[in-house]
DNA sequence: CAGCGTGACACAAACGATTGCGGCCAGCCT
DNA sequence: AGGCTGGCCGCAATCGTTTGTGTCACGCTG
């Protein structure tokens, strides 16, 4: 039952030293106030005895627990196991574990687990949920709990945050579809209440404008990053009739429903209508066609943050907002294609097409 | 810095009483020591005060830290979020916490992992990464740590499993393509240092020779359950110039890297060679064609598997080796069809094949 | 009315480490 | 030679709970 029957006093007693002597041994920190040839001997007892140190009691004693929480809203979803990943391995690295909590996608199970974390004494938490207003992270700036943003931030920006740079990766989306000229670009917007949403949306609209193309009745939000969501955008979209000859979607999954919705009408991609999507989950690349999308560096972005909040606990302080957006890239593949066919309003899909004109 | 800063003697002294009562009026097991009266004037105090009470401490006491280890061999292959999210929901409603770690599929960093955490003083451990010979999973049963092993098993049987009924998946594939016509079937099979690949390959042989087919020289080990690997083991087999016309992989990725290696030498799939794979993971409905492969039900493995942990921690001692085989089910999709056309010798693909006998 | 059980609580010792404080001794300086 | 410095280490308090053991008063029984 007990976690390890070896105790520091049992070195100690072995080293023939006392447990305090014994501790300052152990601690790298506090060697130097301990003469070398005790350090050995302290060593080679708790070696000898295979001691390993009771990490709840010392977490009791020095109120640390070396145990950071990373937030995740759904594990499920491809995103996050990379994120996860960079994550733990810079946090085992520094003998940190990692605790980590899914959320579901809903914010009171995220507030009452963020409660249970904090009661059992994490150090730190990594956040990967943050909504654009997240009262989570109000409580936890209010309680100045280390906490460090990944992937999605909130409009504090009382947090450091590090993500991808969504504001380039759309543009490189406008700029490749212009490139093969399309004109008339439909935007599936991400949900208001992230900031991805909110950041690929605005960014969209700049790069529009800074094209001179028009925006208006151009972007259609979505609900959820969702595969239905996005079916539903673009079926709306096709039913007041709007005009569109590629669709730059917020979301890989997005990109997938509005695909599956456009076949449905007999819309071919990327014959008449191309598509972008953003993440590049791994399975984009072996769809058929594979999916144009932004590949962005979501392991790094784990580790980054981890590093990030490492630092922050062994007392740097981070900058106030710290705002780390990291390169992302282009990945252009069989979605996109040239838009000198594509006009949706005579072409379907070879005698598919429900709403051919013949 | 502190965790909290209302303690246990601070509700106490609210509550007029001490601290000792006041910790039975608000454990639900001891409560029956304590008045009433008194139990109510120390919930409201706690709830007055807003106590959270220090889980490093209580643990240190209690030698029980409502901490579970999840140890995955790699959190970003697709099989295993399902497992994670399945585990954590359960483990939450208990008030459990889940600590994961990913072991980047290597037994070094595992056994270091598993030690670290046991430093930890978790309570149990769930173990995804089981190695058919498991010097890992020999310790944690020398030390008599609650542990469960989910997905894969070790060869000693001294630890609880909740797994997928391969056996039977297995033969549904091989049923399932001999209904098809199919005669000649190679198996591409994993590891031999998983249980899953020896299950399964044991059961190819099984259903094989039920059926009156030969499996001599339609066997072939792949190193690992990666793409790469399946593409190598489809090769050496076409090499050695093997006949098949349809392959049961033992996983989805060698069932991917199967039919890459096939499409290269001109071989389609299902036309001229029919696939399976295993475990469904999300993306392969999606693929084109569209992979009929055997759904496991991942999520509620995760979930059997906390909730027979938790009963161990609670102290029903399972029964020694339950193993829990959860029913599969298989997906017929689009990489199997009839054998009537296949003949891989004369038949390539209209004309793309290099090696067609026009 | 004595004696005894018992309910309700207080007391204090754990759990296993860290760490401020102070003691001891050797060596060095004057 | 004596005092002082400083290195090295022991002592004991401390972190916040849980829990075995007392203690006290009360009520019941014979």
């Amino acid at each position: 039952m007990r976690v390890n029957k070896v105790r520091l006093v049992d070195v100690a007693r072995e080293a023939g030293v006392h447990a305090g002597t014994a501790s300052r041994a152990l601690n790298p920190a506090a060697r130097d106030e301990v003469s070398p040839q005790t350090v050995r001997r302290v060593e080679r007892a708790a070696r000898k005895l295979g001691y390993v140190p009771n990490t709840l009691a010392r977490g009791l004693r020095t109120s640390r627990s070396f145990v950071v929480a990373l937030v995740v809203p759904d594990i499920t979803n491809p995103l996050f196991p990379h994120i996860v990943r960079g994550a733990e391995q810079v946090l085992a690295e520094f003998d940190y574990t990692l605790v980590l909590t899914d959320t579901n996608n809903d914010p009171k199970t995220e507030r009452s687990q963020v409660a249970a974390m904090r009661a059992r004494g994490v150090d730190g938490f990594i956040v990967a949920t943050a909504r654009w207003k997240d009262p989570v992270l109000d409580e936890l700036a209010e309680a100045e709990i280390p906490t460090v943003l990944v992937n999605r931030r909130n409009d504090g920006g009382r947090f450091p945050y590090i993500g991808g740079d969504d504001r380039h990766g759309i543009e490189m989306c406008v700029e490749h579809l212009m490139q093969l000229g399309h004109r008339s670009i439909l935007h599936l917007a991400g949900p208001a209440d992230t900031s991805t949403g909110r950041e690929r949306t605005s960014a969209f609209r700049q790069a529009m404008r800074a094209r001179r193309l028009p925006t208006s009745r151009a972007i259609v939000e979505c609900a959820s990053y969702t595969e239905q969501a996005g079916a539903h955008a673009v079926n709306a979209a096709l039913d007041r009739g709007a005009d569109f000859t590629a669709i730059v979607a917020a979301n890989d999954l997005l990109a997938i429903g509005a695909q599956e919705a456009l076949a449905e009408h007999g819309i071919n991609c990327p014959k008449d209508v191309s598509i972008t999507g953003y993440n590049d989950a791994d399975f984009m690349r072996r769809l058929t066609p594979a999916f144009t999308t932004v590949r962005v560096p979501l392991n790094r972005m784990g580790a980054l943050a981890a590093r990030t909040l490492l630092a922050w606990l062994r007392g740097d302080e981070p900058e106030l907002s710290t705002q780390i957006l990291l390169p992302v890239e282009l990945m252009q593949r069989g979605t996109t294609a040239s838009a000198r066919w594509a006009s949706r309003k005579t072409t379907g899909r070879d005698g598919e097409a429900p709403n051919t004109v013949a």
